[in-house]
DNA sequence: AAAAGCCCCTGGACGC
DNA sequence: TGCGTCCAGGGGCTTT
């Protein structure tokens, strides 16, 4: 699920149980996720102290105090949940009996739906971080932080869409000649690091611009941008903006409850919503869903051209 | 180099 | 209730 907002969010919610915090023991479940977890990454992870946690696109970052950072992507349907110390046995477990682990100073209860636990973070002092990923499309590797930017998984991404990297020029200079359609240009992580299929949709929607439109038509024959260029930026920056600002807040009723990194809720314009009414003002067009790449497109005929 | 297609994996929703 | 089909917010790899 986690686009860029997610997992900034989740950055967010896991920031104050990591940061300088040192991690106690690290179980692994299984021996891979979309690839293998590399070499004696138990080893590696035990016993560091994180120094800070950073995102770049859909990464999540966990600068280590041996210099080494542990890299972790949600893929799909990855998740981090966060149990803050430990009554063992839980009260909210309900005796449903899951299998327990004894990690560090205390003993973790698996719970019920804990088949797809795939690693398991015991914080000294300070909880157990579980990740969880049923589609296992996520990914965890550990890569020196000198090697970091030029490691394979970060050489090639394009530019963050929050930062000042990002703005008409750019997109102009990547369109130029292209002859994808403007939905397979913003999927593309290598132009905008951190775009996925909702928020492309959404910032589309917002710039008025349909995700049929050729990718060139955001530069014109001399190279400089279009208007349209233009108006795609503050679009993109706005959605994911607004989308980080509403988990955030959802983040922390949620981890009140029950200590829980979920999903926010997010009410989308027209992702998911075809077939019904178009909500920019004035328009009576209807959302409409195509298929481009094999993924759902959403938007409004009417008024994206 | 760029674009299109296929693959990885599991679970949930839906139709019969 | 059970079974088949389709769909899902990820990216990487291969082919053209």
């Amino acid at each position: 699920m986690p686009e860029l907002p997610e997992v900034e969010i989740v950055r967010r919610g896991l920031e104050p149980v990591l940061v300088g915090k040192r991690i106690a023991d690290v179980v692994l479940r299984r021996a891979d996720l979309r690839e293998p977890f590399p070499e004696r990454f138990v080893e590696r992870v035990r016993g560091e102290t994180v120094t800070s946690l950073t995102r770049r696109a859909k990464y999540l970052v966990a600068h280590l105090s041996s210099g080494e950072a542990l890299v972790m992507h949600l893929g799909m349907s990855g998740r981090f949940t966060v149990k803050l110390p430990p009554r063992s046995p839980s009260p909210l477990a309900g005796g449903r009996g899951g299998e327990e682990l004894q990690l560090g100073d205390f003993t973790y209860d698996t719970g019920c739906d804990a088949a797809h636990d795939h690693v398991i973070f015991a914080i000294k002092g300070g909880g157990v971080v579980t990740y969880n990923d049923p589609r296992r499309f996520g990914l965890m590797t550990l890569i020196g932080e000198q090697d970091r930017e030029g490691h394979k998984l970060f050489r090639g991404l394009g530019v963050e869409p929050l930062g000042n990297e990002l703005n008409a020029a750019y997109l102009a200079s990547k369109a130029r000649g292209r002859t994808a359609d403007l939905k397979a240009f913003l999927m593309d992580q290598r132009i905008v690091a951190g775009l996925g299929n909702i928020y492309v949709s959404e910032a589309l929607w917002r710039a008025h611009l349909s995700p049929n439109r050729s990718a060139s038509s955001l530069a014109k024959k001399s190279g400089r941008p279009t208007e349209r260029a233009e108006r795609l930026v503050p679009a993109i920056r706005s959605v994911l903006e607004a989308a980080i600002t509403a988990g955030g807040s959802t983040l922390r009723n949620y981890r009140n409850a029950n200590g829980d990194l979920g999903y926010f809720q997010h009410s989308f314009a027209v992702y998911g919503r075809e077939g019904e009414r178009c909500l920019t003002p004035g328009c009576r067009g209807t959302v409409r869903r195509t298929v481009q790449g094999g993924r759902s497109t959403f938007y409004c005929g009417v008024c994206q051209r």
